[in-house]
DNA sequence: TCACTATATTAGAAAATAATTATATAATGA
DNA sequence: TCATTATATAATTATTTTCTAATATAGTGA
């Protein structure tokens, strides 16, 4: 139990990894979709997909020579939401100087 | 923004940090305190402590010879419960073999 | 079957993180 | 002031992660 938590919680913590899970949110994308937005190599992409399928956060699903990823539990979105509001918080904090 | 979320994410991911925020919860320990249930040396967990004060999820205050830590903001807390939930969820249907 | 496209896998080097050991600091009380 | 206790820091080594480059696989259409 506390073995895949850390799981999840480790794939979330990279920058790379969390761009992904951001952008694509509710919505079902091929890597080539992916590709776009992260200034990565084809493989490398590809590893970190693996890492995300392996911790259970995504699903890859083949769709003839595509492969569409999504969030499979929507829940990993209302984490991310969570911990941006945390970060917000305390970020103005910081600004504030308190 | 993206980087502190990242760096949230990074140190709630590792074994000894993630039980030493959820022996935390919402109390206010000293270190001689979290020092029973971990398994690790003094400097070493003097080291994670310092991590999870720089991502900013505990503080630490001098009281005397002690030095008394508390997660900082419990929304941290919800986002732990969230991914029990999740990870739950998911060792469920592995379980079940869907 | 062959070439092409989209994606995955592997191996090795580079970089980052973690643990260990030793040392330092700071508060307390004798 | 000195010894003691609680905690932190630094340096080194060990371990893990990440990236790059090369290669492999699998589906498609000519």
């Amino acid at each position: 139990m506390e073995d895949y938590m850390v799981k999840l919680f480790k794939s979330l913590g990279h920058p790379v990894r969390l761009k992904i899970v951001k952008k694509l949110g509710r919505e079902r994308l091929c890597v080539c979709e992916l590709q776009e937005d992260v200034e990565f190599s084809q493989s490398n992409l590809s590893q970190h997909l693996k890492i995300l399928r392996d911790s259970g956060i995504l699903t890859g699903e083949k769709e003839g020579l595509k492969v569409m990823y999504q969030v499979k539990d929507f829940r990993v979105l209302e984490m991310l939401d969570l911990a941006e509001e945390i970060v917000e918080t305390h970020l103005l904090r910081a600004i504030e100087g308190r």
